[in-house]
DNA sequence: ACCATATATACGGATATCCATATATGTGTA
DNA sequence: TACACATATATGGATATCCGTATATATGGT
């Protein structure tokens, strides 16, 4: 069977995961959403360090999701694939999904409790 | 400025991002996909010890990620929202493109070093 | 060659994650 | 109550992650 296989493949999954398991990197991806920008570019906006800057970037770049391009000194980093646009716009949908859930389910408890003291 | 909050925003999305990035809870959802299972279900089609399985379907429950529902002795578990499998077909689209762009990479590599030594 | 700027990496410590095993809790039944 | 089964959690150790700071490297200009 493939079972082995299959376990590397969400291995393969979870490590992808993983570079989006991070806020300052979502944030870096988010910058480059409308095109490319240099580490300084990124400095400046975010204003992280420039060495937690160049530290995501490279753990980014390492896993394929950016690219680079050098021009003179500076470097200027771009998404790699627009798949990767699409993969936070869902993050993003699904976390929506689950504050309305929320939300329904704290008026539903306020509601409850109101009618009944069972609540506890 | 909103900054404040959107950092706060960016580290929920982390979050779950971190509940993903994990193999064995990928293939605790993959199980989950097609309808609810409980505990030993689970247990017996993935072959972790079931401590480790309820470890995990905790980390689930806590996050929203996965609904539950007792009956008698066993407890069973399902997704708590479509969007998750659309999250998790989007990360195997996203690995599936990279796995193509690095054959693609190979094939050049392998090309130009047929055609000219330069390659290093 | 030397300097200034841009970018990348190394170091040490704090925190989080995961595992395996063992144990606790919870539920139904005799 | 006592027992069996299903599920949840606690413990301790190994590993990974992230940070801030400091330092290294790379490039272009003088």
């Amino acid at each position: 069977m493939t079972t082995g296989l299959d376990l590397e493949l969400y291995k393969l999954k979870a490590e992808l995961c993983k570079t989006f398991a991070d806020a300052r990197r979502l944030m870096i991806i988010n910058c480059l959403r409308d095109g490319e920008l240099s580490v300084t570019d990124l400095v400046v906006r975010l204003e992280f360090p420039q060495g937690v800057v160049s530290r995501h970037l490279g753990v980014l770049r390492q896993r394929g999701i950016v690219d680079t391009r050098r021009n003179g000194v500076n470097v200027y980093y771009r998404l790699a694939d627009s798949k990767i646009i699409e993969a936070c716009d869902t993050v993003h949908d699904l976390l929506m999904q689950q504050v309305a859930r929320n939300r329904d389910l704290a008026e539903k408890y306020l509601t409850d409790t109101m009618n009944s003291k069972k609540g506890a």
